[in-house]
RNA sequence: GGCCCCUUGGUCAAGCGGUCUAAGACACCGCCCUUUCACGGCGGUAACAGGAGUUCGAGUCUCCUAGGGGUCACCA
């Protein structure tokens, strides 16, 4: 038990997951998970300003939907409870008042207004400021007598002014920072509330969190924190920082963009797991050449001597292409499934599914292209160019594609069997019986079907979705179009 | 601006002092396959930010410079 790993995933409530966040509760949770430890979800809501209804679901169905279970969290409970840190308020008081008593803290009652001024002040001056410790020197009576009138305050860290803070980053090493460097910074607001750094360094030690996972904005700060628990005596956790996820060199990945949230994605049509999967090599690698992984694999291959320092952009490319090869890789049944609701938004869910599946799954990169790719299908563009049945390579021109059409069409109306293996055998022994290239029979039919130059599939699998009637259809209708040209 | 961190091809990245005339993947280009387009197969273009050291030897260690990021809130 007291080796026992304890991770903590520790968002705040702001109503979707971005896509850095899910990579480090990933990280985290792949760390708990490869070491056999616990995983624990907190909830940090102590800015009561920004608290977003129902974003505490939306965390708990993102990481159920990806696999990723917790094993203490405010809906499932555990023995260091509340998972919420608003419910855990009283909690934080206490400890700032034995910093207070241990002279490692104090109260302050600047207001912010007063604040707010002097650091405008220090700007115009071109100083940084921080805060001078104006309040550490003030008497005890008068700081009694003041908190007796209830008066509001706030009580801050007392940094050493000499010295250094340092930590040990599993990652980055040793970080060390002058104590000078460091600001006062508050620990209780004037509400009563802890302010994050507080909260964190008191809930992850109360927690019992041995490994404390977080993104690398908290590099600089987290000497500070160390100052906290060596005040405290506490035992200091492994810290673990994690780069953040780019949308180029010079940005993060932004709402502004659309490009931020896993829930975007969902709905361009990624699969969370391709999303999943991407995004754990994102900042991490195996050590060997391996790109696909399912949860259970990254558990087994997880490990923090993968990660990398530096920050990596985001390449909605290779996404992509991981998404197709997860698309490729699904079996007959999956990819039904799957394709399903997309053949019913494209108006095509009635037509021959082994067909559809056989010329898409190569092909679609992600379902939402769906409609898109299959469009021709459901309305031919009956104005189309008939330029394109001028075809170099398949040796055609709007004369040929005339020719071939005009010994086709009677031929596919006195075809028996409307199905894939006969039209193949009578149209590619129609191109042999008049020695033909196969191109220069199947390009005009595909074309006159189609009205399109690019598609899914050639001339007899879309004659085989579009059926008998509409083929024929089709097919006299673009013959017609032909008289123009010739 | 102060402080902290980072820096291998367009992107993700391997590399942990010699086997680097630097791997792999995506993207891009070419060829093959072929019933268009894809898929698949084969091949190609493309990188150690710059400069000083240390060393017999540096992508790998040190320092400086440059560039980028982070941070300097009663936000998390």
């Amino acid at each position: 038990m007291a080796d026992m790993v304890r991770t903590r995933f520790a968002p705040s409530p702001t109503g979707y997951m971005h896509i850095g966040n899910l990579r480090s509760a990933l990280y985290t949770w792949l760390y708990a998970r490869h070491h056999g430890g616990k995983f624990i979800l907190r909830i940090e809501d102590t800015d009561r300003n920004r608290y977003v209804e129902g974003a505490t679901e939306v965390i708990y169905r993102t990481l159920k939907s990806i696999g990723m279970n917790w094993d203490e969290g405010p809906d499932v409970g555990g023995e260091f409870g509340p998972y919420v840190q608003s419910e855990r308020k009283d909690m934080y008081l206490p400890y700032a008042k034995q910093l207070v008593e241990m002279g490692k803290a104090y109260y302050c009652f600047c207001t912010n207004e007063e604040l707010d001024a002097r650091r405008a002040a220090a700007a115009e001056r071109g100083e940084t400021f921080k805060y001078d410790k104006h309040c550490l020197h003030m008497d005890k009576a008068e700081v009694e007598r003041r908190l007796a009138a209830g008066e509001p305050y706030v009580i801050r860290q007392n940094v050493p002014e000499h010295g250094e803070a340092s930590f040990d980053d599993a990652i980055y090493g040793h970080i060390k920072v002058d104590c000078a460097e460091l600001d006062d910074m508050i620990l209780i607001k004037a509400d009563g509330m802890p302010t994050y750094n507080f909260a964190n360094v008191i809930d992850d030690h109360t927690m019992g969190i041995t490994h404390v996972m977080r993104g690398m904005e908290y590099l600089s700060s987290t000497p500070k924190y160390n100052l906290l628990y060596d005040a405290f005596g506490w035992e200091k956790p492994v810290y673990i920082h994690m780069t953040s996820i780019m949308r180029d060199a010079q940005h993060k990945l932004s709402k502004r963009d659309g490009d931020a949230y896993f829930e975007d994605y969902l709905a361009k049509g990624y699969l969370k797991d391709a999303i999943v999967n991407y995004v754990a090599l994102l900042g991490w690698n195996p050590g060997d050449d391996r790109e696909f992984f399912t949860l259970d694999e990254l558990v087994d291959a997880f490990d923090v001597s993968g990660m990398s320092k530096s920050p990596a952009i985001f390449d909605v490319a290779k996404l992509t292409w991981m998404n197709a090869e997860y698309i490729r890789r699904m079996s007959a049944e999956e990819f039904d499934a799957a394709a399903e609701p997309w053949y019913e938004k494209a108006g095509i869910a009635h037509m021959d599914k082994g067909v559809l599946r056989r010329i898409l799954q190569p092909r679609l990169e992600i379902f939402s292209q769906m409609a898109d790719i299959t469009d021709f299908l459901t309305k031919m563009d009956e104005e189309f160019d008939i330029a394109l049945f001028t075809n170099k390579k398949s040796k055609t021109n709007a004369e040929v594609s005339a020719k071939v059409l005009d010994m086709v069409i009677p031929a596919l109306e006195a075809l028996p069997a409307w199905d894939e293996e006969s039209l193949h055998s009578l149209l590619i022994g129609m191109a042999e019986a008049n020695g033909m290239k196969n191109g220069t029979l199947l390009w005009p039919v595909r074309i006159g079907m189609a009205g399109k130059a690019v598609t899914p599939g050639g001339a007899i699998e879309i004659a085989v979705l579009l059926g008998r009637e509409e083929s024929l259809r089709r097919l006299k209708l673009s013959r017609a179009r032909l008289n123009a040209a010739l």
